[in-house]
DNA sequence: TTCCAAAAAGCTAACCGTTAGTGTTACGTT
DNA sequence: AACGTAACACTAACGGTTAGCTTTTTGGAA
């Protein structure tokens, strides 16, 4: 039971690497849709199968880079300091997201995605279903039902806050706008916090 | 230049209408999945390069009837009363929309459009557009720039009410609540208002 | 009435993403 | 050394979608 890095595990992640790469080149010197999967495989050296044994879809191989996004905002909620309040431990979180992905490296992946339909419909699906994680984390935190409305509301707020702010003039001030209505729209909500949560009130 | 209903656009709606009925038919009978565009052409008997005449994709045969949701939006913006506050008008709008999609009548067609991620992602990808335009609709009423963050965020807040209130327990009281953080987001956003709006402050 | 331009519909044949089925190779374990 | 299995390859197909081209239908002009 050798646990590390067997020499199968190693070979598998360079060509999920080595595919995720090639597909990135191309895409990125020749348009996303004129790149067929067909091509990628050939180029890559692999058959098409195998890509999609690595990705599960075409779109996929695009935000390969993306893959903690989820993992980010729900760790926003659970990791954050004792009495730290939860809704601006989120707008510091979308911050961070926000600038790495204006950031000078990743503007030619971002133009790509927003030249592409495909890309931009692939992603919003993805990001709802973040929403739904964080949402779950959110009322799980609150000591909550996990479907509660408010919090499902909330974590799709959050989730729009990222989305319009990268595609504001000044994505920095506008995740601060935002933040401020989701604040107020918090505020309101109150839902009535259960006992099994983490007890202290810091909503 | 005669205007009206030639025979013409009759025969064309005819034939629209007769391959939504034959579409809507089938999936109901045998799910959404399991009937293919060739048969759903077969079966209304015309060419499958007619159905994409009319239908810009397959999911689009399924969301035929829900062509106005847009407009209606859009208008219970423009079209409301002077002096009449926009977040109470919307919530009204919304308030018919999700009443009218959970009734009896249309729970049929809910249940296969949840039962099918395609139709899903479809929707919310749909719901999106819907969202620019009632940005736009709202920058124009209050007389802001088309692009402005605090009414592409207000509408998509709308739109998430939307959503998340059909797939709640209790879809009316949801709205509500959803739209008690609405205004609460929308008092904050105070958006600088423009002069060349319709004039008098009902925000 | 007759004829023409254009809209609508049809047919064929393909492209593209994706998957099922079926081997084959290479690795880790015994 | 032998075995089980994970990774990959190959073929062939399926379903949605579109391009290219022909045929039919229709509205209006000559």
């Amino acid at each position: 039971m050798t646990v590390p890095t067997g020499r199968r595990e190693r070979k598998k992640a360079a060509t999920r690497q080595k595919i995720a790469d090639t597909a990135l080149r191309l895409f990125l010197a020749r348009g996303y849709d004129a790149v067929g999967i067909r091509e990628v495989a050939a180029e890559a050296d692999v058959a098409v199968t195998t890509v999609f044994s690595h990705f599960a879809a075409k779109e996929a191989l695009v935000f390969e880079l993306d893959e903690d996004f989820e993992q980010r905002l729900v760790r926003a909620v659970t990791d954050r300091a004792p009495h730290e309040p939860l809704i601006p431990a989120l707008r510091q979180e979308i911050h961070a997201l926000v600038r790495h992905c204006t950031g000078d490296d990743a503007a030619p992946v971002w133009r790509m995605i927003v030249a592409s339909p495909a890309l931009r419909e692939y992603e919003e699906s993805m990001r709802l279903r973040h929403a739904e994680s964080l949402a779950t984390a959110i009322a799980a935190d609150l000591g909550l039902p996990p479907a509660t409305t408010s919090c499902r509301t909330i974590a799709r707020f959050v989730i729009d806050a990222y989305t319009l702010a990268r595609e504001a003039a000044e994505p920095e001030a506008a995740v601060d706008e935002i933040f401020q209505m989701i604040e107020a729209a918090w505020a309101v909500a109150r839902p009535a916090q259960g006992t099994t949560g983490r007890g202290t009130d810091r909503r």
